[in-house]
RNA sequence: GGGGUGGUAGUUCAGCCUGGCUUAGAACGCUGGCCUGUCAAGCCAGAGGUCGCGGGUUCAAAUCCCGUCCACCCCGCCA
């Protein structure tokens, strides 16, 4: 059994014998003497071998990278002039006095060395070498260390982890499901759960109180950088609870977590804004607040405009605005004209632009607009000169979420953020419960429909659907959506009347979420709860773009497991099995 | 479904725009040799390529054109 880690040894162990397990990370053979730097996951020692002992000596020139090996040897100080300070056992060494060689090593596909880049796929099809690199490590080891925190905090509060199924009942409302066939039951599928939600709410019907779980979420979306087709989630649920406290014990573990990270206490209670005002300021309901750029509505000061583009805009209710890129940025008419394809790509019509300069307004629309204009609009964006103005005209939400894209896209390019440890949290609060769906041509929940209205808006409910603001509430960090979660309808009443606003047929609601119905029939409590996506936190805090890196055997952009070759053809005889395929008639 | 970037030795890349100066290079890695204090060891020698795949243009294609596959980023989608 292994004693001691390579990368753990220092000064305190010099005379001792030891036994050494782990992986040839380099050789540096020099005729007489060789040195092989050893290595596990906790770091390398440096061990030597000499010529003294001839049959030893021989068996280590054979040595080659990625071989492992056990060693035993004694620890001693390193000779005067040849410590390594680059490493934490640099001031020791073994010498080595046997060796075993335990296996041997394909030549390698990439180079594990820290000093080369390579390419993810191969790293992914290879990721058991992957994960033996020093920076693969810490992250999954962090991972784990905060999955501790994590069971630790809720325990620590009175909470059950309590485990919900994973072969579960279709939801078709929200992501498209994963389906599993049923071979008991032919022609009929479980799917994966995309989240705990109706069981973590019937666990409080239940009286468990306070429920948290780390769970396994799918869902058969397009995958992005942030969006794997399994996931995982830090998911909880109270009873007896307002919004307030659920916000809070929120706070409460993200700072225990933020400071295990980064040794320092964070704020709280974060910043609350409201989801109006995210879309206006920021064009997104995750805003990043580690910079300024915030967008303008310049709407009132064009309401005379003759210009036409903006006319019929107004004239169809729809909002100008602008977001200001400030003085001190060199920026081209190339790179004007790649900001309007940009935002053409994703999906609007372009951007309007000008200059100001020495008090002076410059572009291809500036003719168009009267003095008065030209000067109110100096004065509300308070320009001081080389500005460069983009404006987005349309429908305002579309139009502030183009300058969202735009604001995103400026803060990367222009290099707005400079601190990499700054973390800027807000919760989002008072989203709308509803909104219309041109596809649907119908009302649909902006959440999920549990989710609780607002108590004081109950009245305008069927009235004014749009109007009505709903109790859920997302944690943002750094422009991250880290999770949301939403006091919970527990009147049955209430739970009725959502479903038929939301115009499902009452034959769907008793196939679906009859077993909801009937626990809230039953003496359900007010509840509420949340969830955070781990992956995401884990990614934030390892500075990591893609949740990929930080999960152990991520999945390609096309879903495909680079590793194991997943999702891939099955037997015939099990289609028949579970009755997808009949068998041939012969 | 749409837009974009990339694919050249084992790896990371250069070459491509402007076709022929190429027998397609470099570095690292690999193999062999030398070397007793290195630590991304050094020195010498060597092996290693269907330029993602398929078609086209051309006297001539890694290079230009079309299609296709894979990876990545974004939009749609993700209650």
């Amino acid at each position: 059994m292994k004693q001691f880690y390579c990368g753990q040894l220092d000064k305190t162990f010099v005379g001792r014998e030891i036994t050494l397990f782990g992986w040839v990370h380099s050789r540096r053979d020099h005729g007489g003497v060789i040195f092989i730097d050893l290595r596990d996951r906790e770091g390398i020692v440096q061990v030597v071998f000499q010529p003294e002992d001839k049959s030893l000596f021989e068996k280590a020139e054979k040595l080659r990278n990625e071989f492992v090996i056990k060693v035993v040897g004694y620890v001693r100080e390193r000779p005067l002039g040849t410590e390594n300070k680059k490493i934490y056992t640099g001031e020791i060494e073994v010498i080595v006095k046997e060796l075993e060689i335990l296996n041997s090593c394909s030549i390698l596909p990439f180079d594990i060395s820290e000093y080369t880049d390579v390419s993810e796929e191969l790293r992914l099809k290879y990721r058991y070498l992957d994960i033996r690199r020093d920076a693969v490590y810490k992250v999954l080891k962090l991972r784990s260390d905060l999955l501790s925190i994590t069971r630790n905090f809720f325990v620590k509060n009175g909470f059950l982890e309590i485990e919900t199924p994973m072969l579960t009942k279709s939801t078709p409302e929200g992501a498209r499901d994963f389906l599993v066939p049923s071979r008991l039951n032919k022609g009929t599928f479980y799917a994966l759960p995309q989240s705990p939600q109706l069981f973590k709410q019937i666990l409080m019907v239940g009286g468990i109180d306070k429920y948290f779980q780390v769970v396994r979420c799918f869902r058969d979306e397009d995958l992005r950088a942030d969006r794997q087709p399994e996931f995982t989630q830090i998911d909880f649920e109270m009873s007896f609870v307002e919004q307030q406290d659920v916000m809070s014990i929120t706070e409460n573990l993200l700072c225990d977590i933020f400071e295990y990270v980064t040794g320092k206490r964070i704020e709280i209670p974060f910043l609350r804004m409201d989801y109006e005002e995210a879309i206006s300021k920021y064009g997104t309901d995750k805003p990043d607040l580690r910079y300024g750029l915030e967008i303008v509505n310049v709407t009132s000061i064009f309401l005379d405009t003759q210009f036409k583009v903006f006319r019929s805009i107004i004239d169809n209710k729809g909002s100008i605005n602008v977001i200001v890129i400030p003085e001190g940025y060199i920026f081209s008419r190339q790179q004007i004209d790649d900001y309007i394809s940009f935002v053409q790509s994703c999906g609007g019509n372009g951007l309007a632009w000008m200059k100001y300069k020495e008090n002076k307004f410059e572009s291809n629309i500036v003719k168009f607009f009267s003095e008065l204009e030209l000067n109110s609009l100096k004065e509300k964006l308070k320009l001081v000169g080389n500005e460069i103005i983009f404006f987005s005209a349309g429908e305002h939400r579309k139009s502030c979420e183009l300058l969202g894209l735009v604001r995103q896209r400026l803060a990367k390019e222009l290099g707005l953020i400079k601190d990499k440890n700054e973390y800027k949290f807000l919760w989002i609060i008072n989203f709308p419960l509803f909104e219309y769906s041109d596809e649907e041509k119908k009302i649909v929940s902006v959440h999920h429909p549990f989710t609780m209205p607002n108590y004081k808006q109950l009245d305008i409910l069927e009235t004014k659907p749009l109007e009505v603001k709903s109790c859920a509430y997302d944690i943002v960090l750094n422009g991250v959506e880290l999770g949301g979660g939403s006091i919970r309808i527990h009147d049955l009443q209430l739970q009725k009347k959502i479903f038929s606003l939301l115009k499902i047929s009452s034959e769907d609601i008793e196939n679906r979420f009859g077993f909801l119905l009937d626990a809230l029939s039953f003496g359900a409590p007010p509840h509420g709860g949340l969830a955070i996506g781990f992956d995401r936190m884990v990614a934030i805090l390892t500075g990591n773009e893609s949740i990929r890196d930080v999960i152990s055997f991520p999945k390609t952009q096309k879903g495909i497991c680079m590793l194991s070759g997943a999702p891939s053809e099955v037997d015939k005889k099990q289609l028949i099995e579970l009755g997808l395929m009949f068998k041939d008639k012969k």
